[in-house]
DNA sequence: TTGGCGATTGGCT
DNA sequence: GCCAATCGCCAAT
């Protein structure tokens, strides 16, 4: 696979500090991680904000063991374990010790993509990086990369964005029982490779 | 020390 | 679309 051109890394002072703006912002931007046998490369396609004071995020009831990387600068990973089964990848927002984040659900592979498919089987394309859990697995990303810096020189990083991005859908959060009505998820509208129900990506 | 619950997924109807 | 599997976290005991 030919590599990208004219990727390069997002600076810290690039990502807005607010946790909403940096949701909307990462709409068309790229996780990149670099692996002893090359890079995986995802299009990011789909995000949700969990900003200061929502009920719904990990950071509302303060910082704990698990959480703590929500705390830290913008910009770093925030890795968890969820339902047993998968890790979600999300990036932390707002200032130094103020917890805050955006979940990254879903990416349009880019490079790597073999690597990406490989077991899982028949699996479509489209479905490889839809949904947050699927994500990491097609990035390789585990609780390893839990706390990286994403704007310092590493393995696990942020690019710039490689193709124009399409119209900015906004809806309601998937998957919560608390705060459920808030706007605060932002997707690329019509992309093949969205999760959620289809009136949530149009 | 414990048990309810979750930012999900995959399989089945 | 519905639902069970699965297990670490953490609030409450």
């Amino acid at each position: 696979m030919s590599p990208i051109r004219r990727l390069r890394r997002l600076r810290r002072a690039e990502l807005p500090i607010d946790t909403v703006k940096l949701a909307r912002f990462l709409i068309g931007k790229v996780v990149v991680h670099h692996l002893n046998t090359g890079r995986l490369t995802g299009r990011i396609v789909e995000t949700e904000a969990y900003p200061i004071g929502d009920a719904a995020g990990h950071a509302f009831r303060g910082k704990t063991p698990r959480n703590g990387s929500l705390f830290l600068q913008r910009g770093h990973a925030y890795v968890y374990f969820s339902y047993g089964s998968s890790f979600l990848l999300n990036v932390s927002s707002e200032r130094s010790g103020v917890g805050g984040g955006v979940l990254l659900r879903a990416i349009e592979p880019l490079e790597g993509i073999e690597r990406m498919a490989r077991s899982r089987g028949k699996m479509l394309i489209a479905d490889i990086g839809r949904g947050p859990g699927r994500l990491t697995r097609a990035m390789k990303v585990d609780l390893r990369q839990d706390g990286l810096d994403l704007c310092a020189p590493g393995p696990l990083w942020l690019g710039t964005t490689t193709q124009a991005t399409g119209a900015i859908g906004r809806s309601v959060r998937i998957g919560l029982s608390r705060n459920v009505r808030r706007p605060l998820r932002f997707y690329e509208r019509g992309n093949p490779h969205l999760s959620g129900p289809k009136r949530l990506r149009q």
